[in-house]
DNA sequence: CGGCATCCGTAAGGATACTG
DNA sequence: CAGTATCCTTACGGATGCCG
């Protein structure tokens, strides 16, 4: 028998496919403390990429409702980006995510092999 | 000028890597109330998957040193999986992870569009 | 400045079959 | 029971170029 489409209602498998993005862990997190235009945001990516790539990492988490366009209607154009009240929430996600991500790179140091 | 390797460094860029597979979230879970054997973890995966593509993951997640594989000489085979020492710290991850994916669950019921 | 359309290459996942 | 080897397919990210 076919199992049911636990998105939307296992919390795990819905919280894995928000994260899968490449960047996505690292855009929330570059907008954990306010609103960030995108060619600011381009800079600060760990790196080198694309516009377009940006692009469409923020439409996606745009469309998950994790972040906030704001486009101000000027010459020339000015767009910024923040968490939305869902996206704020996960700051609680991003901070325990550090605090094991730096553990991780600890033990990491403490391999020999690879 | 070129940006430097944070992989290893910034615990975002690490974290985001080590969660990228499309099913690390999930089976860390799975393993996260002790060992659990290969096929029982396949029936407990929310969707069907073949073993291929568990044993991949599998040893993903081991390589990474997240999840550790103990085989018992014996026929017919048994393997448990389990958590790591770095792997059983990840479970706090887990847990504000599950609190916050139910909240986005919520969230998404709210919306009108999709 | 901040996009979108398009094309392209790669890597990851899935299907199938064989093994100790 | 718990894999590996192989092939196939698809989705995603990257590169390039045009636009308001």
């Amino acid at each position: 028998m076919e199992k049911p489409e636990l998105f939307g209602i296992c919390p795990y498998v819905t919280a894995q496919k928000v994260l899968t993005g490449k960047w996505s862990i690292y855009i929330m997190y570059l907008l954990s403390d306010g609103p960030v235009r995108f060619n600011e945001l381009q800079r600060r990516m760990p790196e080198e990429m694309t516009h377009t790539t940006l692009s469409r990492q923020l439409k996606v988490l745009e469309r998950e409702g994790l972040i906030v366009r704001k486009e101000y209607q000027q010459i020339p154009p000015k767009v910024e980006y923040s968490l939305s009240e869902i996206g704020i929430k996960f700051k609680e996600v991003l901070s325990v995510l550090e605090e094991w991500g730096n553990e991780y790179i600890q033990y990491l140091h403490t391999r020999k092999d690879i």
